[in-house]
DNA sequence: ACGCGTCTTGACGCGATCTTGACGCCCAGC
DNA sequence: GCTGGGCGTCAAGATCGCGTCAAGACGCGT
């Protein structure tokens, strides 16, 4: 769930945005002045800011000074001031994108995205069936903890039967993903690769737990749990 | 050196922005048409590239698509549309930011910090490896105290590994950010390079302990930490 | 123009991996 | 009990990718 902290002294406008970003799947929290923002800050660090710069308070400024000082988040921030100087302090103070007042909200709403885009780390996509783990970007396999070795065949197999998360996978899925459409045939490839990888991720690689075969039809990659 | 590489069909345009820009101390390669910026960027990445959407040849949403097919350089658009539609097209396209004309010259100047600000590389850290200490900041090795003298192009291969932290590098990655773009496919060289570099800091240059190689996907740099 | 360090390019050996074939097992149908 | 299809096993040869070495090109400062 996507976390956006909303800091703005005027109600309707807080209203608006509320209901804008919730019907998007975001999780507003709304504030309206700078020490409530700070405090919240403390609790819970969203995922981006949308900061005001006209507080009751404390200056927006300040108040994004603050959060720089311990926090990367992304912050928009929001303003009715149009002056040149001003963006150009808030953006050299670290706001991530400056809005002026009044603002379109499809416009708003995909700077947010831009924001949180560029915040997202791209993170790895893992992978684990029972007491195996595939960190996919990192081309890493580890077993109960202990590294195991793939050559690069290997592990184009044990990547797609893991996408199926315990589902069947049939013959020619396999072999036109690993090796292309004009290899639908070679079933004799796979006996050959489903052997080896048994032998390396197996207990007992004679009666396979995990690496099950569908007679005729393809395999499956069981969890200890399913 | 920062690059920037500024696409604009407006002369007068293109000219206010080198002089601005060159005299804030940036490296400004200046393009009138997207054929020319997509030929731009296959021989050399700049640190963010300023794009007009008004080009002669390809639309503008076109050329960022295109960039955005192979690179997470930072874009910031120019554009003298105003229209909401636009600029939200433009940013879940990928752009960073969006600017209309006339704009000021200070704004967009603060505009290109933040998001240079934000694409900033993450500091290499100090690698250590059993008595080998790798300062990539400061472009110091050495090896139990005695100095060890590495090229410009050996410290660039140790500075991208350094930043992955242990996790894989691609060849590929490799490539482009060490040679540029169009040396993607030149696996060679990294053979070359890499085994130049185990000579240099690996105890048993035969037996690598820090510099991996993973075979058809890259190398990556191990440390005590990692 | 010269010398030096560095980069580029080619040739080659080696080991890991892939491909291919031979063979035995299990089970179902006859 | 025989037979055949599908599967698992093993191993030999072909292929691929990597490491190594070295020659020549290049760039830079003197």
């Amino acid at each position: 769930m996507t976390v956006v902290l909303a800091v703005d002294d005027d109600a309707a406008i807080l209203r608006t945005l509320g209901i804008a970003m919730r019907a998007r799947g975001y999780e507003v929290e709304t504030v309206a002045d700078g020490r409530s923002a700070l405090q919240s800050l403390t609790e819970r660090v969203p995922d981006v800011v949308l900061l005001d710069l006209g507080l009751p308070d404390l200056d927006g400024t300040q108040v994004l000074r603050r959060i720089r000082e311990t926090s990367q988040v992304p912050v928009v921030v929001l303003s009715a001031r149009h002056e040149s100087d001003d963006k150009v302090e808030a953006l050299d103070l670290g706001a991530d994108d400056y809005v002026t007042k009044p603002f379109g909200m499809e416009e708003l709403l995909a700077r947010v995205r831009a924001a949180l885009r560029r915040a997202a780390p791209s993170r790895a996509p893992v992978v684990t069936v029972g007491d195996l783990v595939l960190d996919v970007e990192d081309r890493r396999a580890t077993r109960a903890g202990e590294p195991v070795h793939l050559t690069p065949t290997e592990w184009k197999i044990v990547e797609v039967l893991a996408r199926a998360e315990g589902r069947l996978v049939r013959q020619t899925t396999l072999l036109t993903e690993v090796w292309g459409p004009t290899y639908e045939r070679e079933t004799h490839y796979l006996r050959v690769y489903l052997a080896q990888l048994r032998r390396k991720l197996e207990d007992d690689p004679a009666h396979p737990r995990m690496l099950i075969t569908d007679p005729g039809l393809g395999y499956r990659l069981l969890s200890d749990l399913s």
